[in-house]
DNA sequence: CTTTTATGAATGAAGG
DNA sequence: CCTTCATTCATAAAAG
């Protein structure tokens, strides 16, 4: 259907699958890499915003009556990707399939950036949108010290009084303070629920071939 | 203010508004034909699938590894429409003692609060309430950005606004160097509203209500 | 409640 | 490789 379909294939795989044994039971505490929760998680995002960026613009065309062409009005701005900046952003975004790609890449353990394998990835993600080797080279050189650096903040952690279980941590180091219980919104649908749960970076929108 | 940089192609170009000028009177016609609007539909029913099938390959990952923590972030809220319980990302907000504090040590001149530092001060507030190191160095690193860039600003202000109401000028914006073409709307073309608000990047995420 | 502003955090890139 | 900076995103807080 769409190419991010196929995405969390790489999840099954799954290297940092703690297991606890109690008491003669397995128990599966945590099979995602934070970085795997994290692309999880803007992917949703980028889905549920052009979802919901469809409806919202229907809604406005249907109240207002008044409307350019179709093409021109979902299709080209869908389609097209944050790398066609025509008017900004000096510094280059990996698009989703670029980053998932490039995630994949670290995640393989195969963490030697050589000039070789630069090159080579380059290429690769030359066909899903811009990109320099220098670009590959800095997200790797950063993905890896961000990576490392996340480790130690793990224990720093002095906080953390949920009762509940639902202590996911998304980020490097989410140390998320004691807060009031937090608002309840009402769902409308599944994107609205995805975009709920999802909310925080939708940079760029990814290529999407809506006609599967 | 917003920065509206994403896909101005389609912008440039929306000036079909369905606008048929008969007899000297501008008549507002029904734009959407039946298949444009069962079309449109459809991509909208294209996106949420796509939306689903993501969350529900995440939820039979999780159900696959009997994930518990992860579930409850993606699925529940799907499932059990009476839960209200969305993990949500809580950010760290200073308490004035320890903005107090911060805030002293900036204006110290001391403008590289290294490693030592950071340890150092972190281990001092955390007896003013929940902190990290991490935070600790995101707030100088911000303060210093935001520092400079006001200065910087009051530089580059040619608007000359000598007046009393320097207070509140807004973060500094697209004023100096990265002149963003930027969208006049002094026609203001329905259509070209509705690209605008595609186009957007939205902060917050409107209500949906797919059925119209 | 909605909109705007302030600011904590994420991240691409540069310097050493 | 590590640190630092600049810019942007997302959200808490304030304003309306």
């Amino acid at each position: 259907m769409v190419n991010a379909m196929e995405w969390p294939k790489q999840q099954q795989q799954n290297q940092n699958q703690q297991r606890n044994v109690i008491a003669g039971e397995i128990m599966y505490v945590k099979v995602m890499t934070d970085e795997q929760l994290e692309t999880l998680r803007k992917q949703i995002a980028v889905y549920a915003t052009i979802c919901e960026k469809l409806i919202e613009m229907h809604k406005t065309l249907s109240a207002q009556q008044d409307l350019a062409g179709l093409g021109s009005m979902y299709c080209d701005p869908l389609m097209a990707s944050s790398g066609h900046k025509i008017t900004s952003r000096q510094r280059w975004t990996p698009t989703s399939v670029q980053l998932q790609i490039l995630e994949r890449i670290f995640d393989q353990g195969t963490g030697t950036p050589s000039k070789e394998k630069i090159k080579e990835i380059t290429a690769e993600l030359s066909k899903h949108g811009q990109i320099s080797e220098t670009n590959v080279y800095n997200w790797f050189q950063n993905r890896r010290a961000r990576s490392k650096r996340k480790q130690q903040n793990v224990a720093a952690s002095n906080n953390t009084n949920t009762n509940t279980e639902s202590e996911v941590e998304t980020e490097v180091d989410s140390k998320d303070k004691k807060t009031k219980p937090e608002e309840f919104q009402s769902q409308q649908s599944l994107a609205n629920v995805a975009a709920q749960n999802v909310c925080f970076h939708n940079r760029d929108l990814p290529y999407l071939n809506p006609e599967s």
